[in-house]
RNA sequence: GGAGAGGUGGCCGAGUGGCUUAAGGCGGCGGUUUGCUAAACCGUUGUAUGGUGUAAAGCCGUACCGGGGGUUCGAAUCCCCCCCUCUCCGCCA
C-alpha cells in the first residue's frame, strides 16, 4: 500500500511511475475522496470537541445542582450530527482503503522501463551451458525412462499440474529441500521456520495477494482460508502488527513449504511436464530490514540464492525485471534463470524482490527508529532459494549421461546416499 | 462438537458510568553514582489522525482498552451480536 500523504503530495510522480507498469491508477477519485475526508474530519472533530465540553459542564452543574436540561438537549442534537458525519466518513474511508489496496507499488528508479519480459535487463551470467557429445534429452523423457517423475498418476490422483516424484526422484527432491535449508541456515544466517500452509485473508492482504488476485488462489470455502501460493505469505505475516525493536533488525527467515497456485488464465501456456505446476515445493527467504539498508539487502539476497546454484554447478543468469514485468507488490525484482539443456531454454527458479514499505504498510510491520524513537515501517524482501521442480528439470538435463542415467552432484551425495540414478535403481 | 475463563499501551497487568492525558511493574531513553560493567537511585517515555507551522519542534483538537451495534448529555466500564485465545471434556495424527 502506498502512503496517502505521499500520493497527495506527489500525484504526478505516482501516476507516471505506475504508468511505467502499464497501469492507470484511479488517483483523481482517490484524491477527491481524500479531500472530502479531511473536510469531514474537521467538521466532526469540532462537533466532538463541543460535545466533550458540554459533558464536562453537565457533570459540574449536576454536582452543584444547576439546570442541565438545555445542555443535554444541545448535546443530543450534536450527537445526531456527529453520527451522520461519522457514517459518511466510514463509507469514504472504506472506499479509499479498497482503492489503495488495488494500487501496485512504485517501481524503484533503477528499474528498467519496459513492457514485457523482452525488456528485462541481463545483469550477469554464471558458468556456461553444459556440453554433450550426444543429443541431450528433456526432463520428461528422462523422468519417464528412469521412472522418477510420474505426471499421469498425479493427474489421476488430483488433476494436471500436480506432480508425483517416484523413488529416487522423491528422495532427490527431498534432498534438495534439506540442502537449501542447511545452506541458508549455515551460510546466510537465516533462521529456519516451519509455518502453516494455510492462511487467512488478513495475511494475504498483508503481502498483496488479496484483494486483487483471489482467483489465483485455492480457497477453503467453509473456513475462508487459503492454501499458500508461497511461503512469503506466512513468513512475512509472522510479524504482522508487530513493533520490532531497532536492535532486532535485520531479521532473516527461511522456510520450506509447498506452494499452491491455480494459475488461472495460464492454461495452455506452459502445460508441459514440470515447468508450470499447481503444486510445487520451495524454500523461501524473507528479510525484515531497516529502510536505509534494503537495496544492499536485496543484492545479498540474490547472492544467497545464487550460491545454491553455484554449489550445484548449474549455469544461470540474473535478470532485472523491467517495470512492466514487475510483480504487484515489488519495487524492484531480480529473476534468476537456469539453463535447461534438454529444453534448450532458460527457466526461472527464483524471484528476489524488495517491497520497500509496501507490504509493511499493508501488514502494519513497524520498528522503532533509533534517532527519533518513533515507529516507522520496515522494509521487507523475499526470494526463492529455491523452487524444486524447475531446478530438478535443469539438473536432470545437465547431469544426464549418454546411457540415459543421471549423475548426482557431489554436494548432494551425502544427502542422497547414492551417486547415480539408472533405469534399474540407484548406485 | 460440549462446558468454562479471558482479550487493556512495546510487554506484563490493575481498572464496574464523568477525577483515565489508563494505576503499578518490566522494557526503552536521559541522568546521578562508578576504574569498566552491573546494581541502585532520580527523571522521562503511547499510537493514529485533522488543523496550524517552509520543515523539524511546538501548539490546538479528535479517536483508540479484540471487532461491530446499542443505552446515555457522557462508555475500557452497562446491554446485544460476532471474532479470537486459553483451560477442561469428547474425537484424533
Amino acid at each position: 500500500m502506498l502512503d496517502i500523504k505521499f500520493i497527495r503530495d506527489n500525484p504526478e510522480a505516482v501516476r507516471s511511475r505506475i504508468a511505467a507498469r502499464g497501469e492507470i491508477p484511479a488517483l483523481d477519485e482517490l484524491l477527491e475522496l481524500d479531500k472530502r475526508r479531511r473536510v469531514l474530519i474537521e467538521e466532526t472533530d469540532g462537533l466532538k470537541a463541543r460535545r466533550n465540553e458540554l459533558s464536562k459542564e453537565i457533570a459540574a452543574l449536576s454536582k452543584s445542582g444547576g439546570m442541565i436540561t438545555p445542555l443535554k438537549e444541545e448535546s443530543r442534537e450534536i450527537g445526531q450530527r456527529i453520527s451522520e458525519g461519522d457514517e459518511e466518513l466510514k463509507t469514504i474511508q472504506e472506499a479509499m482503503k479498497q482503492t489503495l489496496l488495488a494500487i501496485p507499488n512504485l517501481p524503484h528508479e533503477t528499474v528498467p522501463v519496459g513492457k514485457t519480459d523482452a525488456d528485462n535487463e541481463l545483469i550477469r551470467t554464471w558458468g556456461s551451458p553444459a556440453s554433450f557429445d550426444f543429443e541431450p534429452k528433456d526432463h520428461l523423457t528422462l523422468g519417464e525412462q528412469l521412472k522418477i517423475m510420474d505426471f499421469p498418476r498425479g493427474t489421476r490422483v488430483t488433476g494436471s499440474g500436480f506432480p508425483v516424484y517416484a523413488g529416487p526422484g522423491a528422495i532427490l527432491e527431498r534432498t534438495l529441500i534439506n540442502f537449501f535449508l542447511d545452506t541458508h541456515r549455515a551460510r546466510g544466517n537465516y533462521k529456519e521456520m516451519s509455518v502453516p500452509f494455510v492462511v487467512n485473508r488478513d495475511s494475504l492482504i498483508g503481502t498483496g495477494q488479496l484483494p486483487k488476485f483471489e482467483d489465483d488462489l485455492y480457497r477453503c470455502d467453509v473456513d475462508d482460508l487459503f492454501l499458500i501460493p508461497t511461503a512469503e505469505v506466512p513468513l512475512t505475516n509472522l510479524h504482522r502488527d508487530d513493533l520490532i525493536a531497532y536492535d532486532d533488525l535485520p531479521i532473516y527467515y527461511c522456510g520450506y513449504t509447498p506452494c499452491f497456485r491455480r494459475e488461472a488464465g495460464s492454461y495452455g501456456k506452459e502445460t508441459r511436464g514440470f515447468l508450470r505446476l499447481h503444486q510445487f515445493d520451495k524454500v523461501e527467504m524473507v528479510k525484515f530490514v531497516r529502510p536505509e539498508t534494503s537495496y544492499d539487502e536485496l543484492e545479498s539476497l540474490v547472492k544467497d540464492a545464487c550460491e545454491i546454484l553455484e554449489a550445484l554447478n548449474i549455469h544461470y543468469r540474473v535478470v532485472a525485471l523491467c517495470s512492466g514485468d514487475l510483480g504487484f507488490s515489488a519495487a524492484k525484482c531480480y529473476d534468476i534463470e537456469i539453463w535447461a539443456p534438454g529444453e534448450k531454454r532458460w527457466l526461472e527458479v527464483s524471484s528476489c524482490s524488495n517491497f520497500e514499505a509496501y507490504q509493511a504498510r499493508r501488514a502494519n510491520i513497524r520498528y522503532r527508529r533509533k534517532e527519533t524513537g518513533k515507529p516507522d515501517f520496515v522494509h521487507t524482501l523475499n526470494g526463492s532459494g529455491l523452487a524444486t521442480p524447475r531446478l530438478l528439470v535443469a539438473m536432470m538435463e545437465t547431469y544426464q549421461n549418454d546411457d540415459g542415467t543421471i549423475s548426482i552432484p557431489d554436494v548432494l551425495k551425502k544427502y542422497t546416499g547414492f551417486g547415480l540414478i539408472t533405469p534399474d535403481g540407484v548406485q
